[in-house]
DNA sequence: GTCTATATCCAGATAGAC
DNA sequence: GTCTATCTGGATATAGAC
């Protein structure tokens, strides 16, 4: 790219093994939990000493950023994969389907989006960015398909999030609540089809009691 | 109660300063999560000296299983207070409202019953008991009202679950999402009334993905 | 029962040789 | 860039004086 090969390749090689390590943290951290992970285990794990570390990342916890900085990524790209539809409602569905693939994938990678698993961590301002962004788009195809108002918006959140959040703790690996997704998009959409339901509640007024909370959690 | 009355005064006063730490630790706990709990601070909190305190409990983990058994408690009281209505669907309606309020009244107690937050510490199997039979009266209400199978449970818990975990994470103290919680039933009833839906899926398919999970989880 | 003192352990982070 | 050695700090838990 630039005039200086030599430069570049030594930035690539610094790169590669930045992810070596955080390839080798996201194991043990798939092992242990996301707390648990410590500097001397995650470098054992790719040939160094704990200090070396210290070479790539300032410190854990920027290690711990770089690593919900990745998850966010992954996020952004699953689901900027979104199948458009004829159908608005079809395309919604397809966001429901990339957003709980994404989920149950990888449990602690989802526990890193969102939630607050590493006590004292939280993710720098510029990655939480990416989340928000990438999950703005709900908003916008709910309102394509004709579903408007924040309660109906917060309702199918909580539906979806409540399967994923079962399918992950009680059933690891199976299906058991995530196979229901299409049912629960049916029921939704049954009960809030044509606008008729978000009607009757002022989205205004709830609306008011949705934001200045005491800190930036991780919305969905 | 028994003839030795000072022994009984000791076991008293032994029992009230149990209470007191216990009431330290879960006042700590609101303070910096679960897990940041020390023996150190618990301590402090009622005038004493970290080693002190194991003369009331064995080991840290030993308080954490008091704590659980003590919400575990709280919970079967407050489903036992379930109001007896006409209509087996109110009934249900209010076991919900028990439920949904004892979660939002003390988040961090909910988390210690439901979820997992102190890495290494697992609730010993009779005070996990406390909590299956708590709950298991649900299945029982749901029956009543004629909805069956273990897809429609798995539905309504998933739903509960959602509204709950998303109000606690982004709204702790408000009623955004728990606000939703009558608009929630009504969709969902509306979705299996009669066990016209229910019947679309054999229950004993989906049961047997259900069980023989790696370990025993905060079911709900 | 409560204390002081301490054993034991392990963490994140830094200094400086090579 | 990686290492050894170490600093600093905190944790649970135990021993034994009072």
């Amino acid at each position: 790219m630039f005039a200086y090969g030599l430069e570049d390749t030594r930035a690539m090689r610094r790169d590669a093994t930045r992810a070596r390590i955080l390839a080798a943290a996201w194991d043990l951290a798939r092992r242990d939990g996301l707390a648990a992970i410590t500097l001397r285990e995650v470098a054992r794990r790719v040939g160094m000493r704990a200090p070396s570390l210290y070479t790539y990342f300032g410190s854990k916890n920027a290690m711990y950023d770089a690593m919900y900085a990745e998850a966010a990524r992954h996020l952004a790209e699953t689901l900027a994969g979104r199948p458009q539809a004829d159908d608005p409602r079809e395309t919604l569905r397809g966001r429901m389907r990339l957003f709980t693939g994404f989920c149950v994938a990888d449990p602690v990678r989802y526990q890193m989006v969102f939630e607050r698993p590493v006590p004292g961590f939280e993710p720098a301002p510029e990655s939480f960015q990416i989340t928000a962004a990438a999950l703005a788009g709900t908003r916008a195809d709910m309102q394509a398909v004709g579903v408007t108002g924040e309660p109906a918006l917060d309702m199918f959140r909580a539906l979806i999030t409540g399967l994923v959040s079962l399918q992950v703790a009680n059933d690891p690996g199976g299906d058991r609540w995530i196979g229901l997704q299409d049912d629960a998009f049916d029921m939704f959409f049954a009960h809030h089809a044509d606008g008729t339901h978000s009607a009757a509640q002022p989205a205004g007024e709830t609306e008011g009691t949705a934001h200045g909370h005491q800190q930036p959690p991780a919305s969905r």
